[in-house]
DNA sequence: CGCGCAATTGACTCATATCAAGATACGTGG
DNA sequence: CCACGTATCTTGATATGAGTCAATTGCGCG
């Protein structure tokens, strides 16, 4: 894990700490940089002509983004926390990969993931319902906490009922009705409005891969 | 385009011909080997435990897949028509990059180009409706269509209505429906039942980026 | 402590799925 | 090359899961 930015990368990368809300990425611009985050959260999203949204995925601390190739970010990225982020040219990056040939592999082994990543995310977008959804999103959750060394069955949930909405394709209504019900059927649990308890993985899990 | 195997990879390469319908990956097999198409087309899917599925994608000759990371395959592939194919072991790859290096940063090129995609199809599943999807198909087949030398204004649909309907997220009889309407709407007309011509592209753009 | 936005809950609507016939295209064998 | 049988596609009628509209509640921040 990084424990500022990420290591051969430090001295050419300029630091910024932005407050909730703000967006540091815009569709359409310019793809000049490459971001890591060091603290907080973000979301990336597209929209449509009318507004419609899209959340793309949920970032933390120790992910990348922009490493896409074309000259135009495809997304839009804001901050759901205050966070904290480093930012390298994409220039600096090729001279980079000229230096330590690896790096190259493993931006390749990021991508990657993501791919397969936004692959089991379209199953879950066209033919998932709206339990499962949000059973599987749960679940992605506390793989994530695992992932990052959390040993617990409660997960944190720093963004809104209308992102989760966003990202699973569902409205905050549908979220909202679908979390009351997992609570009174005793698979989750709440402490507040953003820390879920998965009391039955096993249900969950059940639910989430759909038979 | 490659002629018949992709260039430096011809003297590894074992070469496949297989019938329509046959599957040529099965998700959660060993991932030994990489693909390239060199006829014909497949479709690359993931199932839920009760069958329901999602097309993940359309492959057509020139194209790849089984460049991702895992030990596994996260999806499957089936034929949609009687194709060829090229299959390369893994690890041979590893040792085309050790002698090509350029090679790893043309793969992490098509890596990004389907994760843009990917996410772009994630838009098309949540949020957009059964008329904006089918737009959305027509504009992508025939964007595909002009990139591989054609002209015209009409585009090969080798797959089924199902088929379609599983990449859209929708079922055999909306997909069929929607055509219809954009047939009396004039917005396409068709030859037979696997050629569409589209008769308004600049109607289809607006309806599929929905506003 | 109270204000304001986010979340929840309820009533109703609507887009798409489901169920059910027909119609058309397609491959096969004569 | 044609006739037949089967698949696939289209069209219609109905059902339903999720969306929309509308209060109400309650949490979190200042």
């Amino acid at each position: 894990m990084p424990v500022d930015c990420m290591g051969v990368l430090d001295n050419i990368a300029a630091k910024h700490a932005i407050d909730k809300g703000k967006t540091f990425i815009a569709e359409g611009d310019d793809a000049e940089s490459v971001f890591n985050i060091t603290a907080g959260s973000a979301k990336i999203y597209k929209l449509l002509g009318d507004g419609r949204r899209q959340i793309i995925g949920f970032l933390g601390v120790g992910d990348f983004l922009g490493l896409a190739p074309g000259k135009r970010y495809p997304f839009s990225a804001e901050a759901i926390t205050s966070m904290k982020y480093c930012q390298f040219k994409r220039s600096h990056m090729e001279e980079v990969f000229a230096e330590y040939p690896t790096m190259r592999r493993k931006i390749l082994d990021i991508a990657s993931n993501e791919l397969a990543e936004a692959q089991e995310q379209m199953l879950l977008l066209g033919r998932k319902t709206a339990e499962e959804k949000i059973a599987s999103f749960l679940l992605g959750r506390l793989r994530r906490a695992k992932a990052l060394g959390g040993g617990g069955t409660s997960v944190d949930i720093p963004m809104s009922r209308h992102d989760i909405g966003d990202f699973l394709g569902l409205t905050t209504e549908t979220v909202s009705r679908n979390l009351s019900k997992m609570k009174s059927n005793g698979l989750i649990s709440m402490k507040g409005t953003s820390t879920v308890v998965l009391q039955d993985q096993a249900g969950l899990q059940a639910i989430a891969s759909g038979d």
